[in-house]
DNA sequence: ACTCATTGTAAACTGTAACGTTACACGTGT
DNA sequence: ACACGTGTAACGTTACAGTTTACAATGAGT
């Protein structure tokens, strides 16, 4: 896996989102329920989507949140792949003839 | 969201994995390198996947992580959707013309 | 009947992470 | 000077995956 560091969904929801709408961070915490701390270090990276989060995103946007959630995911694969190695061994296949 | 809860990844290890392979949870545990404790856990849906365990799974089965995750994922929301409500308001979208 | 492997799980502990409240310092614009 | 919006530090809470250790129950083999 040598592909380049996926988007943060917190940046994706800043630029395409809450820019667009011209929405300031307080003014989003509020309508999204969550405090303006935890908006904040979500647009800036500093925190990771939640599946709570995600699904208050999408009740505010009408989009899906398997759609963020999947944003999130493949950052935080992303990031787990940067730890190796594992120390694990293969599963012992047996040989079908 | 009123579709049926998604089978918990630990399951699908356990039926379509380890049992095939005949492999005890100890076994298992150890060739994943984690605690009999934690894989015993996971299988029984005690605990969620984690992206280390999915990474340690993805490479012990030659399977992808992403597969096992996506499993993980929907679970998550799906539980997440059964605590609503989230008091959250809808972004007031522009009205273009 | 006894032994051994396997199992689930409790207990005690650690590390991490999201979230809340409160408070501060900084910048911008009126 | 003042009001806003901001990022963030400092606290506390809650949740959860992970570890090691230990125990009781089960099942298979001798």
């Amino acid at each position: 896996m040598i592909k380049r560091k996926p988007t943060h969904p917190g940046t994706v929801f800043l630029e395409d989102v809450m820019k667009p709408l011209h929405l300031t961070v307080t003014e989003a915490a509020d309508m999204l329920g969550v405090s303006r701390k935890a908006l904040s270090e979500f647009v800036n990276e500093k925190a990771s989507l939640s599946p709570e989060m995600a699904l208050r995103i999408s009740k505010a946007t009408n989009t899906s949140a398997e759609s963020w959630m999947n944003m999130q995911q493949k950052l935080t694969l992303w990031k787990a792949y940067q730890k190796e190695p594992k120390n694990v061994t293969v599963f012992p296949f047996e040989v079908v003839i």
